[in-house]
DNA sequence: GTCAATTCACATGAAAGAGACCACGGTCTAGTG
DNA sequence: CTAGACCGTGGTCTCTTTCATGTGAATTGACGA
């Protein structure tokens, strides 16, 4: 037993096909980042204004994920804070933010409170007013004369809870400030963001604006060559193994961070496959495999009551692929098409909840609940309208047998059901 | 046959409540001099 | 006299419920050819 567990132990220490394999981690910067070049000097010549104590245009970034955004962006505000000189009247900080990380979460407290935390304050995550972590805030960015730059990525993110007025406060918090100046970055992942927002924030958030591209495949695989050198050990990639990865991230939406991801898992696939090699087929697996983990991940993390729902959908979709019907009204004419509806799925979640012995939710809390796991991506949601038979939710699942097999599991610990 | 009204079964919105968590300030208690 | 324990008030956050209003097209029924 002890030796059988040397052996692994040993095999994975030698025959890491891996370098350094922090390199492929999304957290990682490297120190070049190619084919962005253009768009880190237009933001450089935008911000650059700093450097002199001058308040620069707000500006604002937008792009799909994985298109290098905050990368560039963390790259030039390290930049920025090489150049500022020491002596200089004032003093510069830069600060970015991801609005979107759980614990930031998504109200304007706690975006401010968290602000507050890296600008050497402290605030409580709950309790104050909002009103006084505003001011609280104020003074503390006012006390000194400096000139703040803060990046907020993923805002667009944020938006859908906290009134614009946030934002709108932000990019007029200047003529509140005596000393300091302050100046915003926003980050978008959404390119339609902008139109939804207030008139007047948009016109003095995006004083200026930048679009990050998707990469093409081409450029992809030119970043994985690059990273990949650093991350792997000589020779260890098969033929074709890259272009295979860039091909698979340039489908969703040329999405770096997803193709690094694919390189990182393959890797490991491969190691635990003992193989000295990377193998394209590697690469299948570890998309397999990344889909996978993302979607269990999510599903376990999500509360009961989601879980139940989900069991019914997941229950109702197979009960309809062995061709039992459900009500009268998903009686497919032709015998073909036979969709859920929201209905069925709350009958259903109903009967499950009486058998478990838990709360209920209303129709509208469950309808909101399947309108979350269709932005999951767990399920696939359109609303239609039956005429005189009423207007609802058409409800595909998303996902693959298998992982729905996995779900289940998942979901059998806290339901007793199947 | 045509056309507008009706109707279904929800969708979608807005507001507000419950319960958990927490800060702040005041009051009480016990230990100290 | 003072530090610390203990409470009450008022605040935020998340998840829900309640009440209201919206909605797309099949169906209905009145109407006219």
């Amino acid at each position: 037993m002890g030796t059988d567990l040397d052996n692994i132990f040993d095999s994975i220490i030698k025959n890491s096909i891996f370098k350094k394999k922090e390199v492929l981690q999304t957290s990682h910067n490297p120190e070049n980042i190619p084919h962005r070049e253009k768009q880190i000097k237009q933001i450089a010549s935008i911000l650059a204004p700093v450097l002199r104590g001058e308040r620069t245009s707000n500006l604002f970034l937008y792009g799909k994920t994985g298109t290098g955004k905050t990368l560039s962006i963390k790259y030039v505000k390290d930049e920025l804070l090489k150049r500022v000189s020491k002596d200089a009247d004032f003093s510069l900080k830069i600060e970015y933010l991801n609005c979107k990380l759980k614990k930031v979460s998504d109200t304007e407290y706690r975006i401010l409170a968290e602000l507050i935390k890296k600008l050497g304050g402290s605030v409580p995550d709950t309790g104050l007013p909002t009103q006084a972590v505003y001011s609280k805030f104020i003074d503390l960015i006012d006390n000194e004369k400096q000139l703040i730059v803060l990046i907020l990525d993923e805002i667009d993110q944020t938006m859908k809870k906290i009134s614009s007025d946030f934002l709108y406060n932000l990019t007029r918090l200047n003529s509140e400030l005596s000393k300091t100046q302050i100046c915003v970055v926003g980050i978008s992942n959404n390119l339609t963001f902008l139109d939804e927002l207030d008139p007047r924030v948009r016109s003095s958030l995006s004083e200026e604006e930048l679009v990050f591209p998707p990469y093409n495949a081409l450029q992809l695989q030119d970043i994985l060559k690059k990273r990949s050198k650093d991350a792997f050990k000589e020779g260890v990639l098969e033929e074709g193994v890259l272009s295979k990865c860039a091909a698979f991230a340039a489908r969703e939406h040329g999405d770096a961070r997803r193709a690094l991801d694919l390189l990182r898992v393959a890797g490991e696939l491969a190691e635990r496959d003992n193989s000295n090699k990377i193998l394209v087929k590697h690469i299948d697996t570890a998309n397999n495999k990344i889909e996978k983990d993302k979607i269990l991940d999510v599903i376990s993390s999500e509360p009961k009551q989601f879980q139940f729902v989900l069991a019914s959908i997941i229950q109702l979709s197979e009960e309809r692929a062995k061709g039992i019907r459900g009500t009268q009204r998903s009686l497919g004419k032709d015998g073909k098409e036979d969709p859920i509806f929201t209905g069925d799925v709350y009958n259903l979640y109903q009967d499950i909840c009486t058998k478990n012995k838990i709360d209920i939710l209303t129709q509208r809390r469950v309808s909101d609940i399947i309108q979350e796991f269709d932005m999951l991506g767990i399920i696939n949601v359109r609303v239609i309208s039956k005429g005189r038979g009423g207007r609802m939710r058409e409800i595909k699942l998303a996902i693959t047998k298998e992982i729905a097999e996995k779900s289940k599991e998942i979901i059998k610990d806290s339901i007793d059901y199947w």
